[in-house]
DNA sequence: CCCCGATATTCTACATTGTAGAATACTCTA
DNA sequence: TAGAGTATTCTACAATGTAGAATATCGGGG
């Protein structure tokens, strides 16, 4: 999308889950708060492949996890959201309420009620 | 993107856009209200693209306008919204809202304020 | 009648974002 | 050292976003 950099919808909602992790968000758990929050199902591959475009744009900055003695796998990869990653989102709501706002949708079609 | 035919950032302008102008709205207006209200150029080319790809999915309709003997230039295409287009619109902002739900942007970043 | 300015849409090409699932990596336990 | 469990990386492709040039129409003036 050109050079502008705008965000994307995917984008926003990885990023907000992201916030809403405060920093203990990690690929599987941020696969899960969308999935229960938006009510939709998400690959996995989407979210990383998100997560790492974000990270290239400065919008989330990731840190490896130290291994967990109690845990079996791999090390989780954390992710947290940059002074960057919170502009894109005001400025992505604010043009969004610009055009919402006033727009009643239960009469949008034709007059309909 | 993929089977599911979510709505993109982009559409979701377009789309409110159309909304606005109750049926009146055609690609030059479409644009000014969106350039007006979200406070961002847009490339006359992205709005007939997105218009085209919605009406393929059955979000709007667009019908051509008679020539009007007052006006110079070639003839207007109108748009308007279909019911799809408004549950797709419904679909996209509650799945945001979710996510958006009790976050504070001023406290994302490293629970700054 | 033809050209020009004014309007508006269409076309073409490419960049970015979204999706999907297989492949791979790492850690612990037996 | 094989397996289960957890998590990330890789690969490929589809859909959306962007940009600007090209084209189409119509009315007025010469």
């Amino acid at each position: 999308m050109g050079r502008k950099g705008f965000l994307g919808a995917f984008e926003e909602l990885v990023l907000l889950a992201v916030i809403r992790a405060k920093g203990a968000g990690y690929g599987m758990t941020i696969r899960r708060e969308i999935e229960e929050r938006a009510g939709r199902e998400v690959a996995i591959g989407a979210v990383y492949a998100t997560l790492d475009r974000m990270e290239d744009k400065g919008w989330v900055v990731s840190r490896l996890g130290d291994p967990d003695p109690d845990r079996r796998g791999r090390a989780r990869r954390y992710f947290e959201i940059r002074p960057a990653g919170v502009q894109a989102l005001e400025s992505a709501r604010r043009s969004r309420d610009g055009l919402w706002d006033g727009v009643d949708l239960d009469s949008a079609v034709e007059g309909g009620l």
